[in-house]
DNA sequence: CGTGTAAGGAATTCTGACACG
DNA sequence: CGTGTAAGGAATTCTGACACG
């Protein structure tokens, strides 16, 4: 019960709006970013825009954090995760993604 | 069949992304604001935000304009189809709309 | 009616850096 | 390590208006 798609993987979020949705300040958003924890597109000329599943990641982390888990440990958790998901999972997960990438930004025209 | 909340309704697209997303000018996403098609909230400082629902609004109101609608015509078929929901299918989107509120921006903080 | 555009201003975002610790 | 801040610049968005039609 990872998944679950549409909107929710569409990067179209900018940092100053993701800021108010998870309380935290584009500081922190940008540093998680350096530390590997969240992985935002960006537009033409470079602005960062995030999915609502940044969102719900920036707001698991922004809890650990307030634990006192160090960035490090969140990121090893991460990659542990990532690894528990089965082929399938992923498969199906992917197949997903194609379907949606017709929500995707166009690039042309 | 009308609903499907959760991210889709959360208005926090900026202008420019729904334009890439929709092809059309911010100009014209401006004007449908105008002629009461679609209804974005705004920022602290007066930026509007767009929901998915909206984009996908957008979409359909630039359908109806290539085969010559006027946005007139446009907002009487909106006006209508509203009139068509059924109290209980109010209702349901209502309470999903509460369930979802859980995911607006924090006025406060 | 629907859309383009130049105008002027305010807010947004970006990066690299100094700071504290 | 994690976060604040001032710095300078570029891109975004806003509104009201003139334009064409």
């Amino acid at each position: 019960m990872t998944g679950q798609l549409s909107y929710k993987n569409s990067k179209v979020i900018t940092i100053g709006i993701v800021s108010e949705l998870t309380g935290l300040t584009i500081r922190q958003i940008r540093y998680y970013e350096k530390r590997k924890l969240i992985f935002p597109e960006r537009s033409e000329q470079g602005n960062r825009k995030y999915s609502f599943n940044d969102v719900e990641q920036l707001i698991n982390i922004a809890n650990k954090r307030e634990e006192g888990v160090q960035t490090f440990e969140i990121r090893q958790d991460m990659l542990k995760e990532k690894r528990k998901k089965s082929g399938s999972q992923l498969r199906d997960e992917m197949l997903r993604g194609q379907i949606n990438a017709q929500f995707g930004v166009n690039k042309d025209r």
